[in-house]
RNA sequence: GGGCCUUUAGCUCAGAGGAUAGAGCAACCGCCUUCUAAGCGGUCGGUCACAGGUUCGAAUCCUGUAAGGCCCGCCA
């Protein structure tokens, strides 16, 4: 089915064609949504902007394409208003067509794309002996969203765990872990994430103090990476420990994502120097081997470089990261590369990028992208950390939320003196709790900082998860009272549309096609918040209006058709975002 | 020194070339004998950081300035 806005959009390049000849062939029509809903649905405004080039005025233009356009089947007869915008406004009769057609579809509406893309979405990429924290948190939520976006219109999505599993860290904590713990390198199961954290921290310290240890670090690294065997296996061990524990956060975000870290890029480091080296790209400076860059100068002024392998012959992240995108692209296929990650490694991919391109690496069809977001801050506008100054494990975050949803959820029970399991209640705790965090940070524009705030993300009114979940329980309400099979609905059942806010809400559903697409452009999974906003706050003011079960018949069947797609938008926009529905709360 | 990002209502944010700049929160005023009031309606609230420019039209594009944030050689 198509959307209204691209039919339309077909018929006024149709229109401008007939009136104008064919040198107005690919004109943008520049049809958007209404600004204000007196003025119809869809406002046309290219009339204006043609003004010049068919030296007319933009009035008589717009009265030209109008006179030419052919939108009987869908429109009311065309308005010209201001300066020569043509006013669209949708037919009952189409709206209800257009209904009946996507409530046999369990798609609503939303066609796949034609031509499939092989992209690959590099998410969450926490590090081995390091707990997941709030840091991993956006790139986790937003990057599972893009994937699920991008796989629901028909991409072939490959969700890449880049973890950081490889480098200096290694180095430093397996030259640490022999001294002052032998036992937890010898692939037993010696130690837990909590105790690897500790030691991490202890290995830090040190290799920022002491040089010495410094030294004996990078040589570990170096060790680790042309194969040593007791460094592999004590690089084995840690990696399992952590590899569980990122497991069970998945498991609790309901997030699939294939691990593929830095390691896995370890033999094809060297071709990657080979690659550069042969195309002369590649320029020893201070014993370094490194890449200058275009663009980009140090604070003395100087040309930068990137890179590519240390005066000790170890490799660093550039290294792998070209290594992936040669892999990506050659034995992956992938067309479209997406990396997840936080705005303060622009810098980084920009230079990433512009050697790949100057190396060749980069097939003309290939699109590498950096989806920047901004950083998690606390209330007071600085880093978000625990009252003690400690980073916020990802684990205390989570539960932290789904408590603070319990705690309310008990109070209104008590208030409502309803009886409920302690089942129930955990789980409406859970799924309200892990949804307003994800929405929380879905629902903001991803390139700003977001100020984390569990007062404001488990808030009951508001643009919030609570607030659609509650709208979506509202229809399941309405399906107990009323026994309702949704399936069964009855031969002749068909929505017609008669109150103000049935056309709202009408309107607003036909929409998520709309939003659907741009998200999988754009990567903006705001704008589906925004969208599943709306169409609650629509849904809400037509509950408050429109009574369903004690409407007549016909009405009553009709609202709840209404209802029926409601719900089914709300569930399935927000099983885009990672948030599960419920029936009741 | 260079690069990137941000600056819109008291607060948190939408808005990415169109008509009178929107929403939520907060504050204030209404609405439950009726499908869950976790809701709905209303009032209040703006020099879109500043200065130029492009355009029929700019919060939006360009240039510059200011403030804040992040990054910039052997960590990732």
């Amino acid at each position: 089915m198509l959307s209204a806005i691209a039919t339309l959009t077909q018929r006024l390049e149709q229109a401008l064609v007939q009136a104008f000849g064919d040198d107005l062939a690919g004109t943008d029509p520049v049809l958007v949504p209404a600004s204000n809903p007196k003025f119809g649905d869809y406002q046309a405004n290219c009339a204006m902007a043609l003004a010049k080039r068919l030296k007319d005025k933009p009035r008589a233009i717009a009265e030209k394409i109008v006179a030419n356009l052919a939108v009987t089947d869908i429109c009311e007869p065309p308005e010209i208003a201001g300066p020569g915008f043509i006013n669209l406004r949708l037919q009952t009769s189409y709206l209800e067509a257009q209904l009946a057609a996507i409530e046999g579809d369990e798609r609503l509406g939303v066609a796949p794309v034609t031509s499939p893309q092989k992209v690959i979405v590099d998410f969450s990429s926490p590090n081995i002996a390091k707990e997941m924290h709030v840091g991993h948190l956006r790139s986790t939520i937003i990057g599972d969203s893009i994937a699920r976006v991008l796989e629901f219109v028909g991409h072939d999505v490959l969700r890449l765990n880049h973890v950081g599993d490889w480098g200096t860290q290694f180095g430093m904590l397996i030259t640490h872990l022999r001294t002052a713990c032998p036992e937890a390198l010898t692939g037993s199961e010696h130690v837990a994430i909590g105790d690897l954290v500790a030691f991490y921290k202890q290995a830090k310290q040190r290799f920022d103090e002491d040089e010495d240890f410094k030294a004996r670090s990078r040589a570990a690294v170096v060790e680790l990476q042309s194969g040593d065997d007791s460094a592999r296996q004590a690089w084995q061990v840690l990696c399992d420990q952590s590899r569980q524990e990122f497991q069970k956060i998945y498991d609790r975000l309901d997030i699939r994502v294939t691990e593929r870290g830095e390691s896995f890029y370890n033999t094809l480091l060297s071709d990657v120097v080979e690659g550069l080296k042969t195309q002369s790209l590649l320029v020893e400076d201070q014993g370094a081997q490194v890449v200058f860059l275009d663009g980009f100068t140090n604070k003395a002024g100087d040309p930068q470089p990137l890179i590519i392998q240390k005066s000790n012959g170890g490799f660093n992240y550039a290294t792998t990261d070209l290594a992936a995108i040669r892999y990506r692209t050659q034995q992956d296929g992938a067309e479209r590369i997406l990396y997840v990650v936080d705005a303060g490694q622009a810098n980084h991919f920009n230079q990433v990028f512009q050697v790949a391109g100057k190396a060749g690496w980069v097939p003309e069809k290939v699109e590498l992208s950096h989806v920047p977001f901004g950083l998690v801050q606390g209330e007071d506008g600085k880093k978000f950390k625990t009252r003690s100054g400690e980073t916020v494990r990802l684990k205390d975050l989570l539960d932290e939320a789904v408590g603070r949803a319990r705690t309310d959820l008990e109070s209104r029970i008590a208030a409502e003196e309803r009886q409920e399991s302690d089942e129930f209640i955990q789980s409406v705790a859970e799924t309200v709790g892990l949804g307003a965090v994800k929405y929380a940070d879905l629902s903001q524009n991803r390139t700003s900082n977001y100020i984390f705030s569990y007062d404001k993300m488990l808030a009951l009114q508001g643009n919030t998860a609570p607030y659609l979940l509650y709208a979506y329980v509202r229809v399941q309400g309405i399906s107990r009272k009323g026994g309702i099979d949704w399936q069964n609905l009855g031969a002749d059942a068909a929505i017609h549309l008669e109150d103000e806010s049935e056309f709202a809400l009408a309107k607003h559903i036909l929409q998520l096609d709309e939003v659907i697409t741009e998200v999988a452009q754009d990567l903006y999974p705001n704008r589906l918040c925004q969208y599943l906003f709306e169409l609650s706050q629509k849904f809400n003011q037509f509950y408050d209006r429109c009574s369903v079960l004690q409407a007549e018949e016909r009405q009553r069947t009709s609202r709840l058709m209404l209802c029926d797609l409601t719900a089914r938008t709300l569930q399935l926009g927000l099983s885009l975002l990672g948030i599960q529905v419920l029936e009741r709360m």
